[in-house]
DNA sequence: TCAAAAGTGTTGACCCTACACCCATGA
DNA sequence: TCATGGGTGTAGGGTCAACACTTTTGA
């Protein structure tokens, strides 16, 4: 695989190793996600994302990109897809590993930094690099993820609502055709939350909040479809 | 797993890129991977992989690595995850984008030379690096993968009988319950193969032969709420 | 008492599993 | 005619989508 030489061979050029995270919100009934404006092309903007250090991991430069940019730790993340393509930066050779996360709003720090900003996956501003292609690959991802794991969950609040909850999966879904009753009759069958005894306001009866349980199970078995 | 042998001095920390293949294989009812043997490591063992080129991108690179170990061209390729512990090679700092491939048997070329091998996934030699935890990802992928799209179809020859098909999915799952009969229910409302004029030999009534369709639906979307 | 939204029950269609059964072939 | 493996039909239990219904609140 690799010899010695290779190294000496392959010193003539300089590869970059970055990473890049797309940070996945639901803020007003909106998916969003957390773009920073790029000073070198002005219009442009950019995911999260930076050079990883010599002796990191690379969750660990994911996971550090997390906090310089929003100063929260303890996040769902997860690699996403290794972008190499030759010419993805015109400037010179830069493989980008990809990561998404799943940040709760109620986690976001207010921040008066004009250059960052959460922007709608439905209406994104232009992007550097190949940064909308990751943003519509961790799109496509969490789409599938949410249908078989508990993953919406990173993006709710402590507390919710059931209804809050379907428009999580609506939103990320993009599909507001969801059945209340039929909804609400999986969420319970599957353990996966319970009731808090407090109730939320709403125009006409008070809903219930519930929470996610501690120990629920996190992974359902896909169902077989070949064959 | 391998010890520091010869460490390099460097006067700058060097980053190399590579890329590693997880090729499997369904020969005599088992499910296999190719691997090398290790000159610098009796005893190990490692997968198909090597250092990407300047200017090649990273599934090119994995596509040359697979022309070079098998001869064999237009095959199955998908990229599984990439490794960059900064600990995953003594000797030097190295990130491996993995990916992983379907091979047909009869596609593979016959091989004298014994440093190559196709190794039951269910019993590995000695490995090499991480190289044991990326083929445990492939298959984990792959399993996931065959339920819901067409994938098995590259590991089988051009023609096959259903009952082999079943013994794929068998053999991949590691879960030889599956119910003959509705196996084939499903393969035939899938529309997935058709018959074609020829039977196989059995020590009873001969066996259809069935290819897989052109125009087959390769996924099938899964619309499965958690859970 | 009405609008609004929470929350539940029912029903018929569909699908999945298990298992019994028939069919074609060679010895 | 029997063993072997290919190939199919069916009953019943479970799941799902659709939709009507009841409950609780504020105005």
């Amino acid at each position: 695989m690799i010899n010695p030489k290779a190294v000496i061979e392959h010193t003539e050029w300089v590869w970059s190793v970055a990473v890049d995270v797309v940070i996945f919100t639901l803020r007003n009934r909106d998916l969003q996600v957390h773009v920073i404006q790029r000073q070198d092309h002005p219009g442009y903007w950019s995911l999260p994302g930076g050079i990883v250090g010599a002796t990191e991991a690379l969750e660990e430069a994911a996971m550090r990109q997390l906090r310089e940019q929003t100063t929260v730790d303890d996040v769902y993340l997860q690699q996403l897809f290794t972008y190499g393509d030759p010419q993805r930066d015109s400037r010179r050779r830069v493989i980008s590993v990809a990561y998404f996360a799943l940040l709760a709003a109620d986690r976001i720090k207010p921040d008066g930094d004009e250059n960052r900003a959460w922007c709608s996956v439905y209406d994104l501003p232009p992007m550097a690099f190949d940064h909308a292609r990751m943003v519509d690959d961790a799109l496509t991802r969490l789409r599938y993820k949410i249908e078989y794991s508990a993953a919406a969950f990173e993006l709710m609040p402590e507390e919710f609502t059931l209804r809050e909850l379907q428009e999580a999966y609506m939103t990320i879904l993009n599909d507001h055709r969801l059945d209340k009753a039929n909804f609400r009759k999986k969420i319970h069958e599957a353990r996966i939350v319970e009731p808090v005894n407090r109730y939320q306001k709403t125009a006409g009866r008070p809903a219930r909040l519930y929470r996610f349980r501690k120990d629920a199970r996190l992974e359902s078995k896909a169902r077989r479809f070949f064959p």
